[in-house]
RNA sequence: GUCUCCUUCGUCUAGUGGUUAGGACACCGGGUUUUCAUCCCGGCAACGGGGGUUCGACUCCCCCAGGAGAUGCCA
C-alpha cells in the first residue's frame, strides 16, 4: 500500500515554525516514499475560525514551494478536503457510534462542567469529566431534549484495560483505559466534531496510512486508537515528532522572537534557509552535511534519522544558514529579492530606472557577503543613491589624531581621489600608501576620513569599490564638505 | 494532583559495547584585509546522578533527579 500521508493546520492562527516544520517532515516523507501528501484544513473550531489564517497557511505553502498532492483545490478522490464541508460526515459517524454503545449523549451545561473542574482543582483532584450523562434513563433524556437541550455526543471510553499502539519512533506506547481523560466530547453542540472525532474519521476515510505530529499529541493517542477499534477500523501508523521549543525550554512562542512562517519572510530570511534549518529540528542526515536543498529532502528524508528528544530553536544559525543562501545567490536573483526593501525605503524608485538597475548590479559583489538578511541591503547601500545623513565632525577624525591632522590627510586623499578614474584603483592605492608613510600615519587612518565623509559612517562596503559606484563628482563633493566641517569645528 | 514522553558541548546534532566522544552554530583567540563583512587557522566546551549486566559501558536494564507535554464543546 502507497503511503499517504496528512497535515492537517487549523486556520485560527498564522503558520507556527514549528506545524511547518510537520507540515515539511510529512512531505519529505511522502516524497521520498512516492507517496501522497495531503493538505486538510481542519476548521471544526467556528468561534477561532479565521479566514486570514487560511489564506496564511496558503502563502506559507507557495512561499516554501511545498505543493500538495490532495487539498483544498486539488481532488485526488477523497473530498472535499476542508472539514467545514464535511459536516454532514460527522454527525453520522457520531450517531453511529451511539447506536453501536461506543458513545452516548451529555447534557450537561458548560456551567455545571466549569463548576466542576474547579471544585476538582480546590480538593486536588485528577480532572474530567464525572461521566454524569453516560448512563441516563431513556426518560431523562426526554427530559432534556424537552428542554430544548442541545446534546454533544461523548465517547464512552472503557473503564478498565488497557490501550496499547505502536509508534515509530518510540516504540510501544501504553496506557490504562483509566487514565485516559473521561470520555470526551466527539461531537460539540453546534454539530460541529471535536479534532478527536475529525481526525479519525478523516484519516480513515482519506486512507491515511502514516500520522506524522507532534509529541505533544501523545497524551491522546490512545484515545484515538479506542475510536478506530469502535468503528471497526484498522488504525494508521504512528509518529510523533520531536517538539520545537524557544531558548528557555518551553514550547516555542511569541515571547522567544519570530514564530509565524510569515514573519521570517517578512524580516528577510530565504525560504531555501528557513527550510533547511527546521529541517534539521529533530532530524539529521549524518556527521557532515547539514546544507539541503528541499528537492534534496524529498530523496533523502528518512524516519529513522528522527531524534526524540526536543529542539530549541536556535535564530543565531538560522541567520548563519540565511547568510550563505544569500551569498549562494546569483546577483540578479538577488537583486529582484532585495528590490523590494530598497524601494520600500525609497532608495530606488518603484519602477527603477535603468541607471539604478546597472547601479544595482555592480554593487551587488560588493554587497551580497555583508548581509545576513535582505533589508540588510538598506543601510548598506543608502549612500550611493541618496544625500548622507549628517554625521558627527568627530567620526572623521581616526583614532590618536586631532582635526587638524585630519584635514591635512582629507586633503591629500582629495588630490589622489582626483585622479583616480585616470590612474586606476592599484595605482591610486600605491599613491595613498606613499602619501601615509610621508605624512606618518597608516593606510587605514588615510582612508577612514573618506569612508566617513562619503559614506557617512565607520563600516562601509570597500571604499575604491563604493567610489567607484558614488562617481568622482559625488566622493570629492563629499570630502570637500568634509573639511569643512572639520574646518568650521576646529576654528 | 494524575498520566505520558524526553535527557551527548550554551544550541542543533553524529555516535548503536572497546572512539583522543566527531561536526556545525555561538563564543574566544590569531591570520588575510582600507573599515565592516567574507574567508582561513586555532581554542573553549558534553555523555544529568546512582545502581546493576559485562573483561569492558555514552551505548543494554532498573531507580532517582531534572525538563517538557497532556489533562477543554482548541487543535
Amino acid at each position: 500500500m502507497s503511503v499517504r500521508v496528512r497535515y492537517a493546520p487549523s486556520p485560527t492562527g498564522l503558520q507556527h515554525i514549528g506545524g511547518v516544520r510537520t507540515a515539511l517532515f510529512n512531505y519529505f516523507f511522502a516524497r521520498s516514499q512516492g507517496g501522497a501528501f495531503i493538505l486538510r484544513v481542519e476548521d471544526t473550531d467556528r468561534e477561532r475560525y479565521n479566514d486570514q489564517a487560511l489564506q496564511d497557511l496558503y502563502d506559507t505553502f507557495e512561499w516554501l514551494g511545498i505543493e500538495w498532492d490532495e487539498g483544498p483545490n486539488k481532488d485526488g478522490g477523497y473530498g472535499p478536503y476542508v472539514q467545514s464541508e464535511r459536516f454532514d460526515l460527522y454527525t453520522r459517524y457520531a450517531e453511529q457510534l451511539v447506536e453501536s454503545g461506543h458513545g452516548y449523549y451529555c447534557f450537561c451545561s458548560s456551567e455545571r462542567l466549569d463548576a466542576l473542574r474547579e471544585q476538582q482543582k480546590q480538593e486536588k483532584q485528577g480532572q474530567g469529566y464525572d461521566r454524569h450523562c453516560r448512563n441516563l434513563t431513556n426518560d431523562q433524556r426526554e427530559e432534556y431534549l424537552r428542554q430544548g437541550i442541545k446534546p454533544v455526543v461523548r465517547f464512552k471510553v472503557p473503564l478498565e484495560g488497557t490501550t496499547v499502539f505502536e509508534d515509530i519512533l518510540l516504540g510501544e506506547m501504553k496506557k490504562k483505559n483509566k487514565d485516559i481523560p473521561a470520555d470526551p466530547v466527539l461531537l460539540k453542540s453546534d454539530g460541529f466534531p471535536t479534532y478527536h472525532l475529525a481526525n479519525v474519521v478523516d484519516d480513515h476515510l482519506m486512507a491515511i496510512t502514516h500520522i506524522m505530529r507532534a509529541q505533544e499529541w501523545i497524551p491522546s493517542g490512545p484515545l484515538h486508537i479506542l475510536l478506530y477499534e469502535a468503528f471497526g477500523w484498522e488504525p494508521p501508523q504512528y509518529c510523533h515528532l520531536p517538539m520545537v521549543m524557544g531558548k528557555d525550554g518551553q514550547k516555542l512562542s511569541k515571547r522567544h522572537g519570530a514564530t509565524s512562517v510569515i514573519e521570517f519572510r517578512r524580516q528577510g530570511y530565504l525560504p531555501e534557509a528557513v527550510i533547511n534549518y527546521i529541517s534539521l529540528l529533530g532530524w539529521s542526515y549524518d556527521d557532515k552535511r547539514e546544507f539541503f536543498t528541499k528537492d534534496e529532502l524529498e530523496e533523502l528524508f528518512v524516519l529513522e534519522k528522527l531524534n526524540k528528544a526536543p529542539a530549541v530553536f536556535d535564530y543565531k544559525k538560522l541567520e548563519w544558514f540565511n547568510g550563505q543562501y544569500i551569498r549562494e545567490k546569483k546577483d540578479e536573483e538577488l537583486i529582484e529579492l532585495l528590490l523590494p526593501y530598497l524601494q520600500k525605503e525609497n532608495i530606488v524608485g518603484t519602477t527603477p530606472t535603468n541607471e539604478e538597475m546597472a547601479k544595482l548590479r555592480e554593487m551587488m559583489p560588493l554587497m551580497k557577503e555583508r548581509l545576513h538578511f535582505l533589508p540588510d541591503i538598506v543601510p548598506l547601500s543608502r549612500f550611493l543613491f541618496q544625500e548622507i545623513e549628517g554625521y558627527e565632525a568627530d567620526e572623521l577624525i581616526p583614532k590618536k589624531l586631532d582635526a587638524a591632522k585630519t584635514i591635512e590627510i582629507l586633503q591629500a586623499d582629495r588630490e589622489l581621489m582626483a585622479k583616480f578614474e585616470l590612474v586606476g584603483e592599484e595605482r591610486t592605492e600605491e599613491l595613498l600608501r606613499q602619501k601615509a608613510e610621508e605624512l606618518e600615519v597608516k593606510l587605514g587612518a588615510m582612508l577612514m576620513p573618506v569612508r566617513v565623509a562619503i559614506t557617512g559612517s565607520r563600516t562601509s562596503p570597500p571604499l575604491f569599490g563604493s567610489i567607484r559606484l558614488l562617481g568622482i563628482d559625488k566622493t570629492l563633493e563629499r570630502i570637500d564638505r568634509a573639511i569643512t566641517l572639520l574646518q568650521s569645528e576646529d576654528s
